[in-house]
DNA sequence: CACCAGGCAAGTA
DNA sequence: TACTTGCATGGT
């Protein structure tokens, strides 16, 4: 049991305050937003997210039969958009061929399975099904991204170029196995990151965990 | 101007 | 297994 894996969220958490993520309106919007995130600023996919909105075709429906093309061109602010609008629709007709377009269906899937079926998409890596597993479907597991990467690693509780499984099991077998922990937890990475520890920009003299 | 942002796949060796 | 590159907008 590794004690400095809880201590660092008591600390974030005793700084920060609970962080009500994912911000959505709805689980569908997660799931979009999840891919939609890759590798890009979240300002840039809420103008995206926006788009979709205005456009009303935020829904896996109204998606799915949207031509991809006109999906590229309002996702485009989300930057990567005919790649982007590529994933949105591989993951459509995964969602629809498997799961009927149903979430109810797919979160009774055992969740171990639904992560292989997942990764198995073109487009949805470790971090994009990680984050549908638990910000959508409110599943156990733990998400690892660049600021967590750079953060435990800064704090030598992995290498920054250790594997995403390796960082992932760190946490998850020091933590209970609690989806609201691990949401809280994963959030409260992305928020010093983004105020204290930017890449190029360490503030660390500032880090509330100092 | 340079650099970064809640990655991933495909190609190479 | 371990690099490298393409994908692209918008903020600092």
């Amino acid at each position: 049991m590794n004690k400095k894996i809880g201590l660092i969220y008591r600390k974030l958490y005793q700084h920060f305050g609970q962080q009500h993520w994912w911000p959505a309106e709805s689980v569908f919007e997660v799931m979009v937003g999840a891919i939609l995130t890759q590798n890009t600023s979240w300002q840039n996919v809420t103008k995206a997210i926006d788009n979709l909105k205005r456009a009303k075709v935020l829904t896996a429906r109204k998606l799915l039969n949207l031509p991809q093309k006109r999906l590229a061109t309002l996702v485009n602010p989300a930057g990567y958009y005919n790649i982007k609008a590529k994933r949105l629709k591989n993951w459509l007709n995964f969602f629809f061929k498997f799961y009927q377009g149903s979430i109810k269906k797919m979160s009774r899937k055992n969740t171990a399975l639904l992560r292989q079926e997942l990764l198995s998409v073109n487009g949805i890596g470790p971090e994009t099904a990680d984050s549908i597993l638990l910000y959508a479907l409110n599943k156990p597991v733990f998400v690892i991204d660049a600021y967590t990467k750079r953060i435990l690693s800064r704090h030598n509780m992995f290498k920054e170029t250790d594997s995403y499984d390796t960082a992932q099991r760190i946490f998850m077998s020091n933590l209970d196995k609690d989806a609201k922990l691990f949401n809280e937890y994963h959030a409260l990475l992305v928020k010093l990151g983004k105020d204290y520890c930017r890449k190029n920009k360490p503030r660390c003299a500032m880090c509330p965990l100092k």
